[in-house]
DNA sequence: GATGAATGAGATTTCATTCAT
DNA sequence: AATGAATGAAATCTCATTCAT
């Protein structure tokens, strides 16, 4: 069973190149993409057969790796639009600047970003849920995801937390042990939908509490 | 591609039986748990085949399917003495309220526990791995651990946390909030280990910062 | 090894698809039945591996599978054809009483059903060998066989003996008893073949001696 | 999967050997030919395990091999009883004769072998079981059965058939033919207790039948 | 581009048998 | 004699991938 790493297939390259190649893409592989969306995302990357993916996309089995070389190509082509809306930036490095807000205090910087990442974790949980375990065994797949990390949004968020810190809205810590706490505590939210897959998880509720324990938290 | 939950194998009842079997464990098979352990953590449960565990043990195929009937089993296997570590509780129920402490603080209080669960994460991050392996793409699963945990590290937290809010030491939120978020801050620690695979991350700093953060986000 | 009826694969519903499904079946897959024909009869359901077959039909061993699930599928679709030749009316349920004639007398009775089902003996003897080495240990199998026997053949034969004894031309036993003895008598053709494998059993002695035998025996 | 006759212990020899082998059998040695009768009647042969029989005899799996080199042994041992009770020729071929007897007519030759061989199969269902399980499957074995069968019961059973045909009390055909009608009838006991597992066959009522009905096809 | 039959390498598992205790 | 852990060969089955149509 090939691991995904095995595979010399490299997301970074397969991203740079993504983007830029604007092939109109068939019917057809669209399905494909959606069927392996659902199904990496239920069950798992290894637990997916190449058949399962033509079956639910309607397809025949040999259709799959007509635009896709592999199962894995497959899966980074899943989770290319995943990054591409995460991360602005690695969409279009000129933007980044741009996008970057003077928030007036702690709170109003916290209620944007946790109101924004709660949301964008509810929209994309299934490429989430495959990037996670992806990101467990698949070290040189991490190292590429923190290098398109690294280059966007930890760059505009890194510079608001700055912001604040110079005008001492914030507590005075490492960047890094900051931003962590946020991401992880945004991220608690995750880990709650996987636990509990069918109560559905008041988002306004999550949103209030997860900002004022990081007000709290975070406050100078 | 069998997935863990397409077997039949209840964790639960296996972890049951597996407390009581004490059958002593042959140095074969303990070579096999042991390299099972590695494997799964370092490659993943679906990327280690039944063929490299008995390489790495040193022992025939054959011999893995002796006490084990299946793969799954096997980790399964490799999975109780974490679960029995980590929830005393579920070993020895009688245990469970002399275990719970009363606190003086909530400094006090967080200091311990942030401090013993680092260090448990720390020791049992391969098992830990595997855990959250599993529970990503296995319903079933998840429902079992939890039933685990609920009956005890929760009862013990559950009980020093709702003493805190007695005595207006801790903030007056729900304590699944309150417990939610020691874990979530908790465990970004596993996550930081996983994303920084080769970087030692000094413990003190990670229990000082942690504790801090806590501290202050959870202050009535 | 797993035995045939372990696996739950249901004859009546396999047959039964099996009537409808006239997919083409590629000659691979024609060449896949051949052998498995004759790899079954030669050796047995349980001394027959995948890989014996998939050499004597001359494809790969997954080929094998492309088609037939399991081997135990692949053995049903192999009996198949003797299902729907040996009980027409099971393939056909509006013939059944067309078929039924009116016989003269019991000579020409005996005479019509002996010679034509000795025949069919020897035309699908490798097909009756399967399915007498799955009676012996499938009571499930069995139990379906019977089913679809009695839709059929027997209904027939029933009506034409229940015609018999009308016109007092045969003895007055319970019809059970009268088709056992019949069926046994022919099927001791079977049985001579199989001891005798080398022997060649004159067929038309042997039909000559089995009407005579039950002409005395059943006349009234 | 070894095939019974693929080991190449024959049968002839190790019957002939066992019949001289008055070693005292063990407690658990008995308990395993015990186990094997079930087992390879229930499952066969091919669909019962080393494991399983050391199971059902509450041994340990290397116990099995302590006397029986093979599981086809270990068969064979389970088939011996069978034959020597079967055949007492074959046991002691000094009585044969003495246990021809002269029946007065066709009535009571029929009478009293098809009762005792009713009766002898009801006994020995499991043993008859098995050995037509190799008989389908194992030219070899088949061939010795054949052997030690033309020893004995046929021989006494000839002579009294012969006797009759002497007497003009039976049908002046070939013997072969003659014995096989008798052995043919008296066999479908066995098919009926396969095809109909659970229902108690009556057995006054079947002896009765089938003297009645051979009585007729077998009289001059 | 799409199909789907075919492939063959490899994964999981089973099991008769051996052997040290 | 009995045990039962260990073996390794072989069996069943899966699946990513290819290729002729």
């Amino acid at each position: 069973m090939a691991t995904a790493n095995e595979e010399s297939t490299n997301f970074l390259e397969f991203y740079t190149a993504a983007l830029q190649d604007n092939t109109t893409i068939t019917p057809k592989q669209r399905q494909i993409l959606a069927a392996g969306l659902e199904l990496f995302s239920e069950r798992g990357f290894d637990n997916t057969s190449s058949a399962d993916i033509a079956e639910r996309a309607g397809v025949a089995e040999g259709t799959v790796y007509k635009r896709f070389k592999n199962k894995t190509e497959l899966m980074l082509a899943v989770l290319t639009p995943l990054i591409s809306s995460a991360f602005p930036a690695a969409a279009n490095e000129f933007e980044t600047k741009t996008l970057t807000v003077t928030y007036p205090d702690l709170h109003s910087f916290l209620t944007t970003i946790v109101a924004n990442r709660l949301k964008f974790i509810q929209t994309n949980f299934r490429e989430i849920k495959i990037l996670v375990g992806q990101l467990l065994y698949n070290r040189e797949f991490g190292d590429q995801i923190k290098t398109i990390f690294a280059k966007s949004i930890n760059t505009e968020t890194n510079a608001a937390v700055k912001d604040l810190q110079a005008r001492h809205l914030i507590v005075d810590w490492p960047l890094s042990y900051i931003v962590g706490f946020m991401v992880t505590t945004v991220f608690a939210y995750f880990s709650k939908i996987i636990l509990n897959p069918d109560s559905e998880i008041p988002l306004q509720k999550e949103i209030d509490y997860t900002v004022k324990f990081l007000e709290k938290g975070l406050q100078p």
